[in-house]
DNA sequence: AGCATGACGTGAA
DNA sequence: GTTCACGCCATGC
């Protein structure tokens, strides 16, 4: 196997993140040797070659968001996945704020800490 | 070999 | 607080 890409090198990170805790891309990024390739680590769990294996649902935005769209089965399957975990979410309107929709991870508590 | 795209991050308006 | 635009690097064709 010469040298795993970039993506392999992306899962052995996401793989060792603790339940119950998520990592940004940008910290999966550094832990993998590329701080500056949080873009690129998105796009190594997009080809994610082995489902259930790499938790990709731990990884989240630096706010705190998840990908929209790609989240696998549902935004709302990962929130509950994550929270199951006991992952703590931040609802979308604490007080009839409408229009600011999408859970945020409270990653003052959660972020994993390497 | 080069071009276009992409699960992001940060700064500024 | 929110939204827009640019930049970074790796992958695919």
């Amino acid at each position: 196997m010469a040298e795993q890409s970039f993506n392999s090198r992306v899962y052995e990170v996401v793989k060792r993140i603790p339940r119950g805790t998520v990592a940004t891309y940008g910290q999966v990024a550094a832990l993998a040797g590329a701080p500056r390739n949080a873009r690129t680590v998105g796009y190594a769990l997009h080809a994610n070659p082995e489902p259930g294996v790499t938790p990709c649902h731990r990884v989240v935005f630096r706010d705190g968001s998840l990908a929209p769209g790609f989240a696998f089965g549902g935004p709302d399957e990962q929130r509950a996945l994550l929270e199951d975990e006991g992952v703590t979410f931040i609802p979308p309107a604490p007080n009839g704020n409408a229009g600011a929709d999408g859970w945020r991870v409270d990653l003052d508590r959660c972020q994993w800490q390497a």
